[in-house]
DNA sequence: CGTCATATTGACTTTAGTCAATAGAAGTGG
DNA sequence: CCACTTCTATTGACTAAAGTCAATATGACG
C-alpha cells in the first residue's frame, strides 16, 4: 500500500487498531509525480491537503526577498511533509521535490473525518508533528554548536537512520540527491565550505559519496565525530 | 485566572466553547515558583505532565556532552512550555527558569481528559504545537541566513511581538532577562559576539538595554534591519 | 557536440571565536 | 552599611573559521 511507510513510522508511537490502519490507507487521494526542484506546495498559500512522501525526497525551505534560501526540513518516504498545515496555515516555508519524487495528497476534511472516527489516532498525529519538531531543534543544535564537518556528519547521520527506518539502506548505503547547494542551504553555510568539509569527511574515509549516493564507511567514527545521539529520532529496533 | 494569557493564545487560532474554556480553567495542578536557572524539566527525563509559564520567562535547551549548550526555544507567559511531552517522551532538552517565574504544571492524564471531553480543543492544541516548531523553523532561518547583529535584531523583534501578545508591553519597552552569554547560546555565537552586536544596535540608536528590560527606540528600523516579518507569529490583530 | 548544472580549486576578505584583562552590578553575610 | 564574592558586561589583541569571487573541471543530458 502507498501509505505503508507511514503506517510503520506511527506506529512507532503506538500501535494502531487495525480500523484506523485501514482509515488511514483508505486517506490518501490524490497521487502525482513531481519533478526535481517542482514547487509541491508554496509559501504563503493555504492549502486544504496535506502532502505523504511515497517514493524520493522532498524539502521545505524558506526563502527572503534577496533569494537567499533556509532549509528547514528534510522527507524521506513514508513523511507526512505538511501536516501542519491541518491547523497552521497559511504555510510560512515552501515545500519542493529534491528530485524525481511521488507525493500523495490528502485534503484536510478527510484528516478532520477520519480523526472523528478514530480519536485515537489523533496522537499518533501529533506525535509525528513533535517528532518533526524535535528534528528542527536538533538541526538548531547542529547550527549553533557544531562546526561545519561535524555539522554535515551530523546530518548524514540523521538521514542515514531516517532512511534506514524507511527500509531505504543496503549495504551502509543510501539515496542523497541533495547538492552540496542544497546542503549548505540546509546547514547555512556556502557551498564552497560544504565541498571542503566534505572532502575533509572524504579524505578520513567516514563516507563515500557517488551520483547521488552516500555510503557509510565507518558509522561509529562518523556518529563520534559528529556526537549524533539518534535519541532524538524516537527509533524503535 | 492564571491560564488567561494561554486562553487568549489559543483563541488566536479558533474561539473556544465556554465549556472548553471552563475546562481549561480548572486543568492546572500545582503552581510553583522557580529560581533564575532552576531546572524545570530535565532532558532525558519522561515527565507526565506539561508546564505553562504564568508569570516570569523559561527557555529549552539541549546539552551536548562536553557541557555546550543550544537554547531551542524561549516562552512568555501564556506559552504551554512541552506540550508535546504529552506525546513524545523521553525529553530531547531540558527546560529551566530565566528569571524567578511561576509555572503551572498539568498533568498528562489531565489533558487527556479534557481532550475525551471537548475533541474540538485538540486542534487547538495541535496548532499550538505548530506554532512553536514553526518559531523554530524562523530560528533556524535568522540562524543560517543572518548575520550576528541581524540575528540579534530578529529575535529582540520577535520578542517584542510575542510579549505584547501576551500584554507585557509597554511604551515600546518589555522585560528582557537573557544575559548576553544566554543570547550567544541561543544565536549559536559566543557572547564577546553578542556584546559587540548589541553595541552596534544601541550605536544605530535601534535599541535601548538597561537592567533587565529592551526599548525598542525605532520599531521599524530594527524590523528592516532584521528583515523580520511577523507572519510566522501568526498575531490577530 | 554543446549546454547546463554541479563540483572543485586557489587567492583573498570578512566574520566570528578565543583568551585575557578590566569594569560594573548584584547579592550575601557580617 | 560595608567587605566580599560572583555574575555580567566590556575591551583589546590575536587566531581561526567561513565567505566571496573567479576560474576551471567534470559530468549528465538532449
Amino acid at each position: 500500500m502507498i501509505v505503508d511507510p507511514l503506517i510503520r513510522k506511527l506506529e512507532q508511537f503506538e500501535p494502531l487498531s487495525p480500523e484506523a490502519r485501514t482509515a488511514l490507507e483508505a486517506m490518501p487521494s490524490r497521487l502525482r509525480e513531481y519533478g526535481k526542484g517542482e514547487l509541491i506546495v508554496e509559501q504563503g498559500s493555504s492549502p486544504d491537503e496535506s502532502a505523504i512522501v511515497v517514493k524520493g525526497c522532498a524539502f521545505r525551505f524558506k526563502r527572503l526577498a534577496d533569494g537567499e534560501r533556509q532549509i528547514v526540513a528534510l522527507h524521506v518516504p513514508g513523511d507526512f511533509v505538511d501536516l501542519h498545515s491541518f491547523v497552521l496555515r497559511p504555510m510560512d516555508h515552501s515545500v519542493t521535490a529534491a528530485c524525481q519524487s511521488i507525493i500523495a495528497r490528502v485534503p484536510h476534511a478527510k484528516i478532520a473525518e477520519v480523526l472523528k472516527h478514530h480519536p485515537h489516532l489523533t496522537r499518533n498525529l501529533m506525535w509525528d508533528m513533535a517528532l518533526d519538531a524535535a528534528i528542527a531543534r536538533e538541526w538548531m543544535a547542529a547550527m549553533g554548536l557544531r562546526p561545519a564537518p561535524e555539522q554535515i556528519a551530523h546530518l548524514l547521520c540523521e538521514m542515514y537512520f531516517r532512511m534506514r527506518r524507511a527500509g531505504l539502506v543496503r549495504d551502509d548505503s543510501f539515496e542523497f540527491v541533495l547538492t552540496q547547494q542544497d546542503i549548505g542551504d540546509l546547514c547555512g553555510m556556502s557551498a564552497v565550505h560544504v565541498n571542503r568539509s566534505l572532502q575533509a569527511l572524504r579524505a578520513r574515509e567516514l563516507i563515500e559519496m557517488d551520483k547521488q549516493r552516500v555510503t557509510v564507511l565507518a558509522l561509529d567514527k562518523l556518529i563520534a565525530l559528529a556526537r549524533f545521539d539518534s535519541a532524538y529520532l524516537h527509533l524503535i529496533e
